[in-house]
DNA sequence: GTAATGGTTCCAGTTGCTGGAAGCTCAAGA
DNA sequence: TCTTGAGCTTCCAGCAACTGGAACCATTAC
């Protein structure tokens, strides 16, 4: 299979799967023309890929949870440990983002948005104390 | 005012303030000795970058509404849509995050997480359909 | 033969800083 | 007065995870 073909069914940009390569994620055989000659293996690494980065697994997470999947002897607390400490962040990112938007929906709400300049989101914003 | 100071009134590293300078959100005065010579107002500007970057607006957002804050003229419907577009794109933020975690947190969940290695969270990685 | 499509590499840019090196300035102590 | 240390300066490189574009080669269809 060329890139294009196995792009497609993975779902992933060509280029990204370049990247995957130049990272060492894959390593996918070459043609006698120079183009990559990806097998079954590659289309499914590719497939793992693109699902675990869609989970919001890190590069390096996803280096970690390619070779555990191709480890035979992996312990699955392994695997465990490393989706636990993803969800965390996860859940720390939603209550940053969730303190922002609560912050944020306050001073939209407080402003009229009409043509008068005074503006409370303005206002917030300057108020920092600063001495 | 030295950066130093500066830095630590604003609550910003010196690093991001010769940032903000290098990208033109702040043009502060130097000294005959070379330093940058804060004013008051450069302070002002700073602690609002701070708190905008704090909830989240993109360093573009920061230098819009710091042009309007310097406006008089502006019209407050100007700062509310920014605002509240920011806001949207929060919110498609949460709840991409919160999907992710749902899937997560269900894995994890089936994951009994001891020496074995039959793993439910490898298996769903690897479960993309791929032809 | 030629044009379109699809490969290849390499370099640069994205966002918002951050770390580090090399060197200058300033204030305080021996 | 000399020195030491802190604090300032600039510049370059790197982070994450791609993405865009240029320049060029290969394949395929007409």
């Amino acid at each position: 299979m060329n890139i294009g073909e196995v792009a497609e069914r993975a779902g992933l940009p060509p280029k990204t799967i370049r990247y995957y390569e130049d990272i060492g994620l894959i390593r996918p055989l070459r043609s006698d023309n120079g183009y990559r000659a990806f097998q079954k293996n590659d289309l499914h690494k590719l497939a793992f890929l693109g699902r675990a980065r869609a989970l919001g697994f890190s590069i390096e997470d996803c280096r970690t949870l390619l070779a555990l999947y191709d480890d035979g002897t992996r312990e699955s607390a392994q695997v465990k440990q490393i989706a636990e400490e993803h969800l965390h962040q996860i859940d720390e990112k939603i209550a940053q983002l969730k303190s922002m938007r609560n912050t944020l929906a306050h001073l939209v709400e407080a402003c009229h948005g009409d043509h008068r300049p005074d503006c409370p989101i303005l206002e917030d914003l300057s108020n920092a104390n600063v001495d």
